[in-house]
DNA sequence: CATAAATGTAAATGCTGTTAACATATATTT
DNA sequence: AAATATATGTTAACAGCATTTACATTTATG
């Protein structure tokens, strides 16, 4: 397991080539590297990498996979540090701010793991590692609710865990897209990012017992 | 200023290049089409559309000016529907409705008009048309806040509505990415869009009065 | 030790955006 | 109307790209 055991076979190959493609997406900013030069960076020449990648795309998934690793591991972080803290509120708020700032500082990994770029199979989908932080969201969700209600959950609490989650990923979704490509502060110049999405996140949080109540009463 | 005057010059050729390639984007869902296809679409040779275009990218502008002038007019004719309506409120949903209809009939368009693909310059963001749009959500948030207090709008209530604005702009948008990228009913499998948007929009709209209004009064 | 499998290379293919040299139609000037 | 400049088309070429094929070498296996 040598990293270079003859000069001829590489050892590492396939790792090389990941990390390779990784480091060119962050410094270009941009999907549109060339094989040729992630496997320029890793020292092989430009066929090798079709022994461990079946295309260009399997390549980037792999990248992806590297990219969801980095921000679940983020998102568990927050989740951490906010275990002992009373304001469960503060703590769901921690999480989209971790969420906005995952994006902010790596853009492109950000718009590889959620864009569809043209010709994403579903197979290549990866669900576990999206449903995996989302799971932490949620989990922060039904904390929250649980401070709330004064009780634990019950009846379609879960389920309205379940929305609630949804809403406010769509919302730190909709303010880390928007501010990653420049147009959040397009019209409000003062706006800030971290503002907007806490600010909006209360109302939901707030909002949640008096509004859509009636949505999940007459589901059953 | 015939179609074909002599079978030579085309006569129409910016434009039909532009329709070409907004055809080929709507029919392949994607931004990778070729230009020699659009060319060949427009019956000309590959050489020719750089006679009007300086390349692949200034096509790509000219047609996401078509795409927002298709968002703008949707949502002119909303805003137009609800002028009479008392519901000042239903307006405003409406117009994030309109905005997740038009992401859904056009995801290629969609994509090409807020996503920064790469190599996008300053200059060739064409600001107008996206405060255009923005602009009719302003003023349907404006006439809801004048109709809630009753009142004229005053002092920071302006930007009280700008701020608004943007949370409702940043919900939508998320809200539409996610279902773009089928990612929105990953987890909640019975959760529709429609219902994330206005249910979360009314919490926006309900909240606005209570959570953040500290931020305005100790700003100025 | 022989041989199969894995993993590298060089060369070729076809598609791409783009440019250069050239041809023809249209507009302008005399 | 003839001469000429400009606009707009063509064909042929270029480099860069993803990908494949034929071949070489190293490693693993019986």
């Amino acid at each position: 397991m040598n990293s270079s055991k003859s000069g001829y076979h590489h050892g590492h190959l396939r790792d090389a080539l990941i990390l390779a493609a990784a480091a060119l997406i962050e410094e270009q900013g941009s999907l549109s590297f060339s094989i040729t030069d992630a496997a320029k960076r890793a020292g092989v020449s430009s066929a090798a990498p079709y022994r461990h990648f079946h295309d260009k795309q399997d390549l980037l998934d792999n990248v992806r996979d590297l990219a969801f690793i980095g921000l679940h591991s983020a998102l568990e972080e927050t989740q951490k540090n906010y275990r002992d803290n009373s304001d469960t509120g503060a703590a769901v708020y921690a999480m989209g701010l971790t969420y906005l700032n995952y994006a902010r500082n790596n853009r492109a990994f950000f718009s590889l793991m959620w864009e569809d770029h043209g010709q994403m199979q579903p197979e290549r989908q990866n669900l576990a590692h999206k449903s995996e932080g989302f799971s932490l969201l949620l989990s922060s969700v039904e904390n929250h609710l649980i401070q709330g209600s004064g009780k634990s959950l019950c009846q379609n609490a879960e389920q309205k865990a379940l929305y609630l989650a949804t809403q406010l990923w769509a919302l730190a979704h909709g303010v880390a897209t928007l501010e990653n490509n420049q147009l959040l502060n397009m019209f409000d110049k003062s706006a800030q990012a971290e503002n907007i999405l806490v600010d909006a996140a209360s109302a939901l949080l707030a909002g949640i017992d008096q509004v859509d109540t009636n949505r999940f009463e007459t589901q059953g």
